[in-house]
DNA sequence: CAATACGTTCAATTTGAATTGAACGATGAA
DNA sequence: TTCATCGTTCAATTCAAATTGAACGTATTG
């Protein structure tokens, strides 16, 4: 069972997610979202994947927390409705650069406290943040470029 | 307690690894081994951070295949020591990178079998999965440039 | 005004991974 | 050879997070 390639496409997702330290459920919706290319309803993906509304719901709200997914108001129902932003991808990949932000900052706060004796060690874990601060603007840089290549090909 | 800012750096690197779905204690390894800036054996990390025999020797080694730590054999003494690379950062990187290239890889594959009937669908997610081999390939990119800074810096 | 349909929240459970303790194999020392 | 030291492995445990079911609040419908 579970041949369908489709299927298939979104238990990958799941497993992508969940290297990625998301919930599997995420992943999953996402992919879902993403086959379908068009709004669907949390009813509709509860359905869809065999998942309890309370997973639909606070996973949905999670992707759209991220900028991944889009609230979508549907006419003439009350039923939220969710869809993937057209490359959800660079939303991944900016919030990425914004943890290596967090990240250099609370390492280099975390060094600047350490005592004058062991200032070698001192300088070592600030090289070490401030890796984590330049590639987080190499990130946002080449997402940039990227949303600019993404414009220009439309 | 734990007042001393050291042990809260290893504390914050166990977290950090932690979100990157590595072991906690993988990270706190890596900022004892950081802080200390010369070999340790796999008995005095044990002992520094009071882990088991078994986690240090399994975090180090699982360390050590991704390029952020390395062996060093030390002289007059049958113990394994382990140290942090020059920038662990970088290392962290080219992993994050060849992820997202195995990423690409399966979901392009996934949408391949996509019946023509989804055509759509296929054509969203091989969009998906392009990005992430671009990002890769960007990823890739920044390592280089960032070694030969280093380079050049010495 | 019910009565229904919806999304959210929260405690309880399930699940999966991290961590450990103990047993083992290998290596070197005496 | 025997003993001690080291690193690894594996089953058992612990721990944290994901997931669920049920209860709730709100808005809408008739």
């Amino acid at each position: 069972m579970n041949r369908d390639p489709i299927d298939h496409f979104i238990e990958q997702m799941g497993f992508m997610t969940q290297e990625d330290g998301l919930p599997r459920i995420a992943g999953q919706v996402l992919g879902y979202l993403l086959v379908e290319g068009e709004p669907r309803t949390l009813a509709e993906i509860t359905e869809a994947l065999s998942i309890s509304k309370a997973s639909a719901s606070t996973n949905c709200r999670q992707l759209a927390d991220k900028g991944i997914l889009t609230r979508v108001a549907t006419r003439g129902s009350r039923a939220d409705s969710y869809m993937a932003v057209t490359n959800p991808a660079e939303d991944m990949l900016a919030g990425m650069a914004a943890r290596f932000r967090t990240r250099a900052r609370s390492i280099e706060d975390a060094a600047a406290s350490f005592p004058e004796s062991r200032a070698e060690a001192r300088a070592r874990v600030t090289t070490f943040a401030q890796f984590f601060r330049t590639s987080a603007d190499f990130l946002d840089e080449w997402t940039e470029r990227a949303q600019r290549q993404m414009a220009d090909t439309e």
